[in-house]
RNA sequence: GUCCCCAUCGUCCAGAGGCCUAGGACGCGGCCCUUUCAAGGCUGAAACCCGGGUUCGAAUCCCGGUGGGGACGCCA
């Protein structure tokens, strides 16, 4: 049996980074298994969706590289895809039940009903629908229908034990007397989410229903429904839900919870999907940075623990930052191009020009060298700053604690005329520069090295400066040690 | 209140009766490398919620407690 799992967000709000990993997770299961994997909207809430939530949904999949193979955009033999297209469908579906006493109208007003469970909840008891309009008489039925009452649909919950084996949590029973005959189509003819889900897995083929713990509750009230459909129900498999750092259920007062901030905030698409693949899922062993494409190969639904998982963002700096130091040079410099632009700080044409005496690009070696350093791709705006500028700003902090020495003016200087006639201007013979001139002027070697790092860099800290001078260039190295000179001659 | 789920270092995971003196990763401390900052290497501190069982033997199984989470809508 080829499985068909199925992502079905509601557009009420943006890709969740909770959603996100479900999605994963299913995308994963489909993957591992060569199966579907199918998205589905759910906007029956017609008051509550919106086409922007639903385009900000399908991109935050489309960044995380979770493709579907079914649904939005790409169509499928199930479909419509959207439950708002799907309304005569779920109509059908409740007609049925009516007509095989499996549900009745309903004619209680919402007021009551809140009325009913406010008295329980100050009573500190649960409340359950008392059934009310099961019993309804003819004449009384007649008469709500004549005074033009609105009637919702309930579905009449069987005494029955309802059981199932969760892949995740083994065997969960619920006795349906805690069930409610609960709403399944509402008086305005929409479906309700119960309804509706149920409805579209059966019509979808869908095999393996992987969502969060807090549908647990719901599963009887679904197997219910496949059952009163005639329908086997699927395989479910409830994952744990992601906490904040207080261990509450994760929300925007916990910072970033959409995947399309972590995007804004310069993290990769790869390392978020290893690290949400790891919120609540282990291949078993000590593996931790895998690749999208193993992660298909190892994953397994009773890898997923039955705990709930806090959501830090520390460890995703982490990874992000080893992702940065193994993604392609290519594709780094088109993720950072943009950045940089933004910043004003646009490579020109030279520097990414081919450059083969050099071995590519000097934007490419630009990247390489400020890699290791990046935590996120906007680490690298302020990292390369200092390459991109035609000139300089001291900091303040640099100029204190590296351009104190009266003399350092001199050192700098006599360093620029020797580098000025260096050949070739390459690592090693820029080192042996710089050594033998600090020790021609009686100096540690440190003390000209941190003034040429402020000279080129006008910061405390850089890349290692050997490399940095050799990057810049004999010309731009030199006219950035003269101008140090005259900034330090101007201010003495 | 009722029902359900969960419980190993601060955090994410490993552990499915002896392999556990409880392993890995992030973070934190130290050392090394070193011109700075990173990266990297080495290293240290850091946990089986509590109480009963079962067993020759329990982090692992059972029961209870406690704690955390979730669900109880004409929201999804």
């Amino acid at each position: 049996m080829v499985p068909r799992v199925r992502f079905a967000p509601s557009p009420t709000g943006y890709l969740h980074v909770g959603g996100a990993r479900t999605a994963l997770f299913n995308w994963l299961y489909a993957r591992r298994h060569g199966g579907a994997f199918i998205l589905r909207i759910e906007d029956t809430d017609v008051e509550r969706s919106s086409a922007e939530m639903i385009d900000g949904i399908l991109d935050g999949l489309r960044w995380l590289g979770l493709d579907w193979d079914e649904g939005p955009e790409v169509g499928g033999p199930h479909g419509p895809y959207f439950q708002s297209e799907r309304l005569d469908r779920y109509r059908q579906a409740v007609g049925r039940l009516v007509a095989e006493g499996r549900a009745y109208y309903c004619y209680c007003t919402p007021e009551r009903l809140r009325r009913e469970r406010e008295f329980a909840e100050q009573r500190g008891e649960a409340w359950q629908y008392d059934r009310t309009c099961l019993t309804l008489s003819p004449e009384r039925i007649a008469e709500l229908e004549g005074g033009g009452a609105r009637r919702a649909v309930r579905f009449k919950v069987p005494l029955a034990q309802t059981a199932f084996d969760d892949q995740v949590h083994g065997r969960i029973e619920f006795d349906a007397s805690h069930v409610e005959d609960f709403v399944v189509l509402r008086s305005d003819l929409h479906p309700t989410y119960h309804l509706s889900v149920v409805v579209d897995d059966v019509d979808m083929g869908i095999t393996h229903v992987i969502r969060g713990d807090d549908h647990i509750s719901n599963t009887p009230k679904h197997l219910l429904l496949f059952e009163a459909f005639g329908a086997e129900p699927p395989v479910f498999a409830h994952v744990p839900l992601i906490l904040g750092a207080d261990k509450k259920r994760l929300s925007k007062r916990h910072g970033a919870t959409s995947v399309t901030e972590y995007r804004q905030q310069g993290y990769l698409p790869g390392a978020m999907v290893n690290f949400l693949a790891l919120l609540g899922w282990s291949p078993g062993d000590d593996s931790e940075l895998m690749p999208v494409g193993e992660l298909v190969v190892r994953f397994s639904l009773d890898g997923i623990s039955g705990g709930n998982a806090v959501f830090d963002t520390t460890k995703l700096d982490w990874m992000n930052g080893q992702y940065i130091a193994t993604l392609p040079v290519e594709a780094l410099t088109a993720a950072v191009d943009p950045l940089l632009a933004a910043a004003d700080l646009a490579p020109t044409a030279e520097m990414i020009a081919p450059d083969t005496s050099t071995g590519g690009p000097w934007l490419h070696r630009l990247l390489n060298l400020l890699r290791p350093r990046a935590k996120r791709l906007t680490d690298f705006v302020e990292l390369a700053r200092p390459f991109l500028v035609e000139t300089v700003e001291y900091e303040a902090e640099a100029v204190v604690k590296h351009l104190s020495s009266p003399d350092i003016g001199d050192h700098v200087a006599t360093l620029a005329a020797a580098l000025g006639t260096l050949e070739p201007f390459d690592e090693a013979q820029v080192e042996a520069m710089v050594r033998a001139t600090a020790s021609a002027r009686g100096i540690k070697a440190g003390a000209l090295i941190h003034a040429t790092r402020v000279a080129v860099t006008g910061r405390t800290t850089s890349p290692g400066i050997f490399e940095v001078l050799v990057l810049l260039g004999k010309t731009r190295s030199v006219a950035r040690l003269e101008r140090l000179v005259g900034f330090l001659g101007r201010r003495t």
